[in-house]
DNA sequence: TGCAAGTCAATACC
DNA sequence: GGTATTGACTTGCA
């Protein structure tokens, strides 16, 4: 292979065979091979002598990346050429449809991310720098499309239904698997609206119940707990993303707010997408209004880190919460939130000056008290310190320089 | 053991 | 038919 849809070549030769099969395969890494990945000439990713590097090196020796740029690009590319996102995942990011619905809906900044979560943007970005990736994934409908036809009408003249023959297993209730055998699934338990609010009211008054709250909750709302259990998890993770979507936007950088609205705002405006809290969470204003950081009408969302913080704040201006929420700030171009120099407290410091209504406090409105007023300002100051610290070491390229 | 991160895959939605 | 959502699961970490 000596491109980055080195993959997606790989995976025309498993979509000629059995695309059941091929699904695995096609999900194997981009280049495990040690041979490939033979860097593009002039190559605008600065991955020094990253052919012969597996990717995962090539991940952890990648210098920083714009997701959101990447992303962006990618969407358009994808949407310019017709190309969908299950082809695109199952060749180039070995992802699925689902998974590469999200990472281009809500691309987390680079510095949140873990190795492996960097690397579909790596995959992205060398993807994005080959002159023929448009092509060669043309190439690959082309040979999927024929391939389906082929079998749909070697299945006609078997007089086999055609069922499955290209969407993937289908192990739903009932059904016969592949092997010819009769695959019992669980049914994918679908929450109800009424159900989800309990959930979400419950969440509000306690982010990490208790192993009694949550056999609780699963006994009132006739639940398993470990669905209770799995939908805080869920929640948390998917509170906490788009709280970073939040940050670039607070911040005015490059990302999806610049571009008229974040998906994910979609689900806190409307009240009703459950990727973000759409109800107003009276038992945590306080910590919000303490924190007054610049985030826009988070509501619960901004909870989930508030608490944290709240809890921290006055115990370290280094606490590990405001560190983590500063440092979107440090990522550098492009990143999430540091392109305003002021980071996402850029309000901060007018929240610490003036009442509320005139910043980015979230719903919970001005401050109750004189008391919660100074409180704020406390707090607010202690940010602005962290975010001036932090600022002056992101400025030094040399990590050995930082100074914490 | 509990949590976060990442992902799958069923299903809702357009 | 393609995309978005979301419950469930796996993995790694503290």
């Amino acid at each position: 292979p000596e491109s980055p849809l080195s993959s997606a070549e790989e995976s025309v030769n498993g979509l000629a065979g059995d695309p059941l099969a091929s699904q695995s395969s096609s999900l194997k890494p981009l280049s495990e091979d040690p041979s490939g990945g033979e860097s593009q000439p002039g190559t605008p990713l600065p991955l020094p002598g990253h052919s012969g590097l597996s990717i995962q090196e090539m991940v952890a020796m990648s210098p920083e990346l714009d997701t959101y740029a990447i992303t962006k690009k990618v969407k358009e590319v994808l949407t310019d050429n017709n190309l969908g996102q299950r082809l695109f995942g199952e060749t180039i990011l070995g992802l699925t449809q689902g998974s590469v619905s999200d990472l281009l809906a809500r691309p987390k900044p680079w510095h949140k991310l873990s190795l492996k979560g960097r690397e579909p943007f790596v995959r992205m970005q060398l993807w994005l720098q080959d002159p023929h990736s448009v092509e060669k994934l043309m190439d690959m409908k082309r040979l999927e499309k024929k391939a389906y036809m082929k079998r749909r009408l070697s299945s006609l003249s078997d007089g086999h239904s055609v069922e499955g023959v290209l969407s993937g297993p289908d192990y739903m209730q009932g059904s016969q698997s592949p092997g010819g055998q009769q695959q019992l699934k669980k049914a994918r338990v679908v929450l109800g609206p009424e159900e989800k609010e309990a959930l979400k009211k419950a969440y509000q008054q306690k982010p990490y119940p208790s192993p009694k709250t949550i056999e609780e909750l699963a006994s009132q709302l006739n639940l398993k707990t470990s669905t209770v259990i799995n939908w805080f998890h869920n929640y948390r993770s998917r509170i906490r993303r788009e709280l970073f979507i939040e940050e670039i936007q607070a911040a005015g950088g490059v990302g999806p707010g610049s571009e008229g609205g974040s998906p994910s705002l979609r689900g806190c405006k409307s009240g009703e997408g459950d990727s973000c809290d759409g109800t107003e969470s009276e038992g945590t204003v306080e910590t919000r209004q303490g924190l007054g950081i610049g985030l826009e009408d988070h509501r619960g969302a901004c909870k989930d880190q508030g608490m944290e913080v709240e809890s921290e704040a006055g115990a370290s201006n280094n606490s590990p919460a405001q560190l983590d929420c500063t440092t979107s700030g440090l990522a550098g171009p492009g990143s999430s939130c540091g392109q305003s120099g002021l980071g996402i407290f850029s309000l901060t410091e007018a929240s610490s000056t003036s009442s509320a209504s005139s910043t980015n406090i979230p719903s919970s409105g001005p401050a109750r008290n004189p008391r919660d007023n100074n409180l704020r300002k406390k707090k607010a100051a202690n940010l602005n310190n962290i975010i001036h610290r932090l600022e002056k070491a992101a400025s030094k390229e040399d990590p050995s320089e930082w100074e914490f």
